[in-house]
DNA sequence: CAGCTATTTAGAACCATTATAAACTATATA
DNA sequence: TATATAGTTTATAATGGTTCTAAATAGCTG
């Protein structure tokens, strides 16, 4: 019940996979950031049913388009995506290549002061990369 | 001349191909970004013979390694790199996948206040994406 | 239910990147 | 200068994340 307006809100279909996706993605006490391996590995563990790779792309590509899930830029072979919506910024673990969300507060306002002609500020995202 | 010694005091033998590379990296009036293959290109155009895309993937990544390009992150099926290795942050124009450089000034100082244990700051870096 | 469109799926294709291993080269040493 | 050795280049294959395809299935509207 919980996804279903969501889902039809956003005029997706509530299919069954979209719905247990959702539980996956949004039904936890804290946000967290997964690539498409790492969240296909939890559907494994949560859902009896098989999810295929391909709706796992189209589902998070989907969820991206709407605005319910968030990329985040790093230098990995692999996309990372993020359940945490908000603008914010992240450390990410070069070790295990794992990414920690920094609060606006540790970071403090960023003012871009330049402009370019015709363009918009879409996002401003802050990578600290960390190292032993 | 201009690089052999570069390349000598890293440990890398000056190779033909390496010399070239390094002229179309770093023989320049400004740095730039590059993609691998966009950096083919270039070699392409200006020299004569054939310098091997492996050849091109592993002086690029021997450069990285002893500090003479950095990665920047961005959300890209491709890696770019930069031959501006000085600290500083990016505009990335979503339409058309270029990175501008930010000085300094642009953007402030940033200052993280939190600290991970056992861990510590290798770079802070701000990416501005833009649109339309 | 009927009809229509969206969605799912297995598998193929794509493509940036990395690995392989044989040929070649820079360099140190005799 | 010749030789030995480790480093480098190269064509080519392999890898692996992501996207495409097209047929089967499922949601939705009348
Ligand atoms: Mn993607
Ligand atoms: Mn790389
Ligand atoms: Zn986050
Ligand atoms: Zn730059």
């Amino acid at each position: 019940m919980k996804y279903i307006d969501k889902l039809r809100n956003s005029g997706l279909r509530p299919t069954k996979q979209r719905l247990q996706i959702c539980e996956v993605l949004f039904n936890t006490e804290r946000t967290f950031h997964f690539t498409i391996n790492e969240l296909e590995q939890k559907i494994k563990d949560r859902i009896d049913n098989k999810i295929s790779l391909a709706t796992i792309y189209n589902t998070v590509h989907a969820f991206e388009k709407k605005g319910y899930l968030k990329q985040i830029p790093v230098n990995s072979n692999q996309t990372y995506f993020d359940t945490n919506i908000t603008d914010h910024h992240h450390f990410y673990n070069l070790k295990d290549g794992k990414l920690i969300d920094l609060e606006n507060s540790d970071v403090g306002p960023i003012n871009i002061k330049r402009k370019i002609d015709g363009k918009k500020i879409k996002s401003i995202e802050v990578l600290v990369k960390l190292e032993d």
